[in-house]
DNA sequence: CTGAAAGCGCTTACAG
DNA sequence: CTGAAAGCGCTTACAG
């Protein structure tokens, strides 16, 4: 009832064990008798003891903490991963430490260092690549690592991620339905294999119809490259009728700057998003858009790390989940489409 | 260059020097020759050595980490905060062990246990109360807390908040000057202390100038609760002629219901928010609101737990940072209003 | 400046 | 089932 840290030896003397007795009262599967369980339990509460996580860590050398690595926390794709996340690990007796990246690389190294550092069991990155080094780095240490949202070429690393190129190519589709031939994108950034996936598979299925894009224009994820994307398209010789935009928060910029700059041709031009991010539901926007399948993604990352950690094997797998356009009123809706 | 772990020991063998040796070198603020350094260095670098820090903070008793509980994710005020935290402490060499919380008391409290398990130096709670037991385990602990935008009447803990009484008074002393009459409020949570005291600057505002709110109506921070107070609002005998809405996330609620079912009364209504988020600004709805200085209420939060770590002392602060009403188009502009 | 040693709070064989 | 002891990887007086 003082003060400060309590320890299992203190809780030991005052139930009249060892403090080996102790440590077993607590540890998930050691064995006990239940008069010894009854003493250390009561002495433990009555003093307030808890186990230090830390010293256990260290001898058991498994700290059951996760390292999360996120960007784009404006886009409000991420808070709704990261909190998903955040639960799904918890449920498994996992805590997070996060740190936020910017878009720099060699922050991204010093970061992941910092985060080995603590010991974690396992790493997912939102969003974020990884460089070769680091991979290495964390290989030695073997670390598993999960790119979530973001594959890398290499193969080295695990990665979930929806169906990208699968999407790029749904949208292009529906967009053709509508009749629509100056169908433009805005693109994701082009640094991202998730951009460049969704930029395949539309412009794949354009070409097999005999059309090319519009226009491609890399709009960086952020709304100022998507406002700037939107007037460059806009004040083109042939403006478009039909803009895929490589993400929701992109979306979302494309449609503020064509209601406020160019409202007569804004109503005419269909727009569709990608991510089905809680806000393409409101009335404002109401943005059709190719739902990533949130919540799989975050079961199938979390599943894969902690068979990655159990297993102690780390052969790297790539995930690819199927997700469905959200049809709403941004764009034109094909006469007789369905689903 | 193999696998696994390298430890001190081993990089004092490499290097010819002793394990504290070792350890001096890459403590801070320790004494070694610079032969030795360079000697330790080399090793470490060809050992890819760094050290582990969970084990430094076992023979410390400091382990550089905050524990972190946010709720309410979904309200672009909070990611934003999130970052603006995670950026500060780690600036500071501090990392975020991080939790979510759901309302519920129960849990809260077996996550404070958790977060106190892994020997934080310090626990930030952004939006979310303290029950008076742990309260008093952190203080056993002593384990300094602070609350982000929210106050705890008792006095027993810090809290950082933004000027909320004064804040409501503004936004009265606004609408008022706007020639409205029929003034409602759709309310944060009135478990909140920051929606308490929103309301109450606002009512006592209102009073002065001989007024009543033409209804409070507790929009409990949800979209869902704003929606439903805006039909209730709207469906009443005398529907308003301005909200003031307790956040920005909820104004945003209002503001399409008003679209979407109100669309004739819908121009003729003020709705000014709470928060200034960045989508405030966004031309969807370029929201008038009270901004809340994120950037101030965030370095005030850390400086002040730094403070508290360092000194060693946890005198409960209680800080009130004023914020600035930002005029957009969402209300009505009184003649002649200058700042 | 430097090494040997104790200690941080645990877990886990090892004997009994 | 239970206790004594070693060990996890560090930091930090203590002597020199």
């Amino acid at each position: 009832m003082s003060n400060a840290k309590v320890t299992s030896l203190e809780v030991a003397q005052r139930a009249g064990v060892s403090q080996s007795a102790v440590s077993r009262v607590f540890t998930p599967g050691a064995s006990a008798s239940q008069k010894t369980i009854d003493k250390v339990r009561k002495a433990a509460q009555e003093l307030g003891y808890r186990p230090n996580v830390l010293a256990r860590s260290l001898t058991t050398g498994k700290s059951r903490i996760i390292g999360l690595v996120v960007a784009y926390l404006e886009n409000q794709f991420y808070p709704e991963v990261l909190e998903r996340l955040s639960n799904a690990l918890q449920r498994r007796g996992y805590h997070v430490l996060i740190f936020m990246a910017s878009q720099t690389a060699e922050n991204i190294d010093s970061v992941m260092q910092e985060i080995l550092d603590y010991q974690v069991d396992g790493i997912i990155l939102a969003s974020v690549a990884l460089s070769s080094d680091l991979a290495a780095a964390c290989r030695m240490a073997q670390v598993p690592v999960i790119l979530f949202n973001r594959g890398q070429d290499d193969g080295e690393v695990s990665a979930v991620t929806s169906a990208n190129v699968l999407g790029g190519r749904k949208v292009a589709d529906f967009l053709l339905a509508g009749g629509h031939d100056r169908i433009a994108h805005i693109a994701g950034w082009s640094g991202s294999s998730t951009g460049r996936d969704r930029a395949r598979g539309f412009t794949e299925a354009l070409a097999s119809k005999g059309l090319a894009p519009l226009a491609i224009i890399d709009g960086k994820y952020t709304r100022a490259g998507a406002q700037t994307a939107t007037h460059t398209l806009m004040q083109g010789p042939m403006p478009p009728d039909a803009i895929f935009v490589g993400n929701d928060h992109m979306a979302f910029a494309v449609m503020d700057t064509l209601m406020a700059h160019y409202p007569d041709a804004a109503h005419g031009i269909s727009i569709v998003g990608y991510d089905d991010v809680p806000m393409a539901a409101w009335q404002a926007y109401n943005l059709t858009t190719l739902r990533q399948p949130v919540n799989r993604m975050v079961e199938k990352t979390v599943s894969t790390l902690m068979a990655q950690i159990e297993g102690g094997t780390i052969a790297p797998e790539t995930i690819e989940i199927e997700g469905e356009l959200i049809v709403r009123t941004s764009a034109r809706i094909p006469k007789g489409w369905k689903k």
